[in-house]
DNA sequence: CTGAAAGCGCTTACAG
DNA sequence: CTGAAAGCGCTTACAG
């Protein structure tokens, strides 16, 4: 039947279906104006044949490479790890294959990582996580080339440039809510890095639900951190050696919320009973601890799909003839609070 | 000078050092046989116009994709994470990508996932991460088309397909004779999973150091687990609930260990002053708990890069002419055992 | 040491 | 609704 020994190409699909290599080329790309009985011999034969168009052929013949970049800084960040799962199954999904480059954000030859990968396999759209969607440099070499982006939770947007975000300061005023909805009133707070845009966010959702439930903020209780255990720890520490101790302390986020936890038991406080927890972001980590953490989970596999949705089909170039409103190209999805058993009443 | 707007090929490359595209190419390949000068001359104008040739038409033209691809089953998974970093800088240095693919182990369309992916993209190799490295289904598809495979960790070697691994034997025996200089006799085990055989290795090595430590093994400390935080929590309530607990727990691996120290940690028993305890794996949370534990570093970055440079200097065709011994074809990495806090002398 | 020709397997205009 | 031709940008034999 087709060529032996390799696999068949789209000239054994049109010589077996008896047309020419056009229509089998229409039928695989759901090109409209095929006749009914035609694609259907199309794709009998596609299927008895197994084929599957080579991407290289298509790429070099019609300028897509079917190809998504994901450019990450941190492998081990959970974060990454569920950008890529939402991005993998969906690129998938609509034909697509996802391409991951780990890239250090102060490397000297960035400008050139970018560019070789960029050039040479022409991704027809390109993700950035955090940080490096904040390093202009990153963003400069891609505009350059032409290469359309989506950021992910950049620090702050950019005109014209789409992004998917969740909303840091609503999902901060929810968890201090449920503290304060479970009698807390002397609530701490510790803060995230002063470089990190989520820092000021959280901070001041901390901030608004307590002044929407007229507590007054006690600047004793907000100390600095910097999103780690370590720095979590060493403010619970100081924050539990108070003689008037807080009852509940909101960690910005779950590494430091660990710390926190590392503390209380340290200090032989009982979590919950003695001290409530909150934490941002549920990392793994958040339910490998006892008790397991109350925090926020981040819609980050959602918010890839979406990035990936954006990606193909902000290419078609028959999108709606106004160049897409702002609100089209900053995406902020809905998150979730994850109440587990390191928050009680007091 | 170039086409203008879109990017140079290598025509432009030619016509502008005034050779052949044959030459320009043989430049780029590293091909032998260049005139030193003309060498020089190429890369000059190759370096002037930022000219990369495009994967797609290398491919096409040429039967490589240089592509690596890497099939995962849990993006959580912190061995995952490090294989992809591993790999993807590995690619990075050797002109190569990795796409990554996200798979069910049990999907019912498995076969067609990763017939798509192979055959549209055609990638050089293909890096498979437990369990899907011993699904049946995977790597027979996988064998049918050709496509070179490395498997990471499999539970057992399969002839003729090669493999990265760690000792898990040798790890689990040095980790006990760790806690067995320490001063410790009662040293409990959690196993793993029957059907993973990583758990029989670990359980061995634990064995064989008791025994050439001639400390009699007591069946009652030895407790079965699913490598899971809640099996990990259950085991240990149970043996540090007996009148003679033991004085050290080796949990095989983190998850678990990280469930003993709740347990502990719930129970009153001070860590590691009243009890000691050891992981495996090194996993983030390894170090994002109190104390930190002790725990067996595996080599995975290592094993990845490895994995990558068997796939791609594997392919080539001049390889000794002998076909690979089993020694070449199934590696095995050293470990590092990591002594944190979690452990004591007794 | 160097080059002219053919071809990889598709898609893009362009006809009909 | 369908097809013949040209071409995407490289590499592979094959010459010289």
């Amino acid at each position: 039947m087709s060529t032996r020994g390799t696999s068949p190409t789209i000239v054994d699909v049109a010589r077996e279906a008896g047309v020419s290599i056009k229509t089998v080329s229409r039928v695989l790309n759901h090109e409209p104006g095929v006749h009914e009985t035609t694609r259907e011999q199309v794709i009998k034969v596609v299927e008895a044949l197994r084929y599957r168009p080579k991407q290289s052929a298509r790429s070099l013949a019609g300028g897509r490479s079917f190809l998504i970049g994901l450019l990450y800084y941190d492998p081990s960040a959970a974060f990454v790890g569920s950008v890529q799962q939402g991005a993998t199954l969906r690129c998938r999904e609509l034909g697509y294959h996802l391409v991951v480059e780990s890239l250090h954000n102060d490397a000297p030859d960035l400008r050139q990582q970018i560019d070789r990968m960029v050039l040479a396999l022409r991704p027809d759209g390109m993700i950035l996580t955090p940080p490096l969607c904040d390093n202009p440099e990153v963003l400069s070499a891609l505009r350059e080339s032409g290469t359309p982006c989506v950021l992910m939770s950049p620090e702050r947007d950019i005109h014209g440039v789409p992004s998917v975000r969740m909303d840091d300061v609503h999902a901060a005023e929810e968890i201090t809510n449920l503290l304060i909805s479970l009698g807390h009133r002397r609530i701490a707070f510790i803060k995230g890095p002063p470089d990190q845009s989520a820092s000021a966010a959280r901070y001041q959702g901390f901030a608004n639900a307590l002044r929407a439930h007229d507590i007054e903020l006690d600047p004793e209780l907000v100390r600095p951190g910097s999103f780690t255990f370590e720095s979590g720890r060493e403010a619970a520490h100081q924050l539990l050696s108070r003689r008037q101790r807080p009852s509940a302390v909101f960690a910005s986020n779950d590494d430091m919320a660990l710390g926190v936890l590392a503390a209380a038991q340290r200090l032989g406080l009982a979590v919950p009973a003695e001290l409530s927890i909150a934490g941002f972001d549920d990392s793994p980590s958040a339910s490998l601890v006892w008790p397991p953490l109350t925090t926020v989970r981040q819609p980050v596999a959602e918010m890839a799909r979406t990035a990936v949705e954006m990606l193909i089909f902000g290419l078609k170039p028959d999108a709606s003839a106004a160049p897409a409103d702002d609100d089209e190209l900053h995406k902020v999805l809905p998150h979730e609070v994850v109440v587990r058993d390191s928050t009680r009443a007091c």
